[in-house]
DNA sequence: TGTACATCAGTGAACGCGCGTTCACTGATGTAC
DNA sequence: TGTACATCAGTGAACGCGCGTTCACTGATGTAC
């Protein structure tokens, strides 16, 4: 029996403890502010804790881009697809961008190659199974002509872009000082609409 | 008189001496490996001295980061113009990656807004006299047609995706491991002859 | 030409910080027989 | 059903680190008269 104010010595699931509590912290603070022994406290485990689980910070941060790119990926098939290849490009950029600046550390994180272990084989598969439902969209939107490869690049390209470009206060600089929801919720469809040529 | 193997008492040039020292660090080590200390170290001064002279680490960052932004107008202003503003457009494209590839460090820096003092009236100027040239060849490119600053932003934003793509591993991972000097002297042009929209 | 003095540009010791990781350890769990 | 024992999942103290910034100070410079 188990008094119920002290907590178990076994915590039960700390893992996934962890792996959410990193992911708050940086949610609140951006992956700058994130430090291992934060975690363990938010987990309410002491300092040594993590390395059972994962070795080292590293490790922690891996899991939780992974997370990230699941999320994105889940993000991106929220899109309707509908018959038109351009309009689905659209929507995926759009929601590309919006995931971006809704979930800033996360998607930081996802692309820092100093803080997560490249060699897991798992980041890769993360990565490609997250573009996969975009990868089609560009296939169906190049009916097959052309280098796939590169042409998956250059619209993965333009989107990332612009999703670093309003995430580090840039496109807020260029449109007169718009907030991150302004942008993603007024211009960047004005401007995907008219200025984007992909999918015309 | 003074004794030739002590340092005198004032540096002389201090100023820039840490400023150089700073983006040294940072070519070496990347944007996490720099530390004040170091730089003070480097420039063979007290860890307090800095502080005289930029008040916080921040403010010595900032001033790297201002000739960062030079350094990239003048690697754009370097691409010859010719009459067809496609032309331009893709050269000044592979002058864009090719600088934030062989500057990693400072490119990074140049797009951090938490460790640059973004409230500095020539953080902005220095990255719009940056863009010049390039915003220049866009207008042309587009013969005044259409949203200016959304023009802009779109090839930018396709630029500066490429970059961060190619800096972050991403590329590599989609063309089979090329390394950064191969994705930049050969499959990057190619892409921007073939598969890039902009300048068609 | 000399001299007083304000100002500038450094020193170097110290403060206080939180960090990641290690290590010997112990409490809890589950499995083999 | 009970019991020995291996294994797992934690503790918590400690190590050693380099950091940014502050502060009272002093050496050097330059300017006013």
């Amino acid at each position: 029996m188990q008094s119920s104010d002290e907590p178990p010595y076994h915590h039960g699931n700390l893992r996934a403890a962890l792996i959410a509590a990193a992911d708050a912290i940086i949610a609140e603070k951006g992956i700058e502010g994130f430090s291992l022994r934060e975690a363990a406290r938010r987990a309410g485990v002491s300092p040594g804790a993590p390395a059972h689980h994962f070795g080292t910070a590293v490790g922690l941060l891996t899991e939780v881009a992974l997370l990230g790119y699941a999320s994105l990926g889940a993000a991106l098939n929220a899109v309707p697809i509908t018959d038109d290849p351009a309009t689905d490009l659209r929507a995926q950029a759009l929601a590309y961008v919006g995931f971006a600046l809704a979930h800033a550390g996360r998607f930081r994180l996802m692309f820092r190659p100093d803080l997560v272990n490249r060699d897991d084989p798992r980041y890769g598969a993360a990565a490609t199974a997250a573009l996969a439902g975009f990868a089609g969209t560009v296939a169906r939107s190049s009916g097959g002509q052309g280098d796939g490869m590169a042409q998956v690049f250059v619209v993965w390209s333009s989107i990332h872009g612009m999703a670093n470009l309003a995430l580090d206060g840039k496109a807020q600089y260029l449109f007169d000082g718009a907030t991150p929801q302004q942008f993603a919720a007024q211009i960047l469809p004005d401007l995907l609409a008219k200025s984007w040529p992909f999918g015309c």
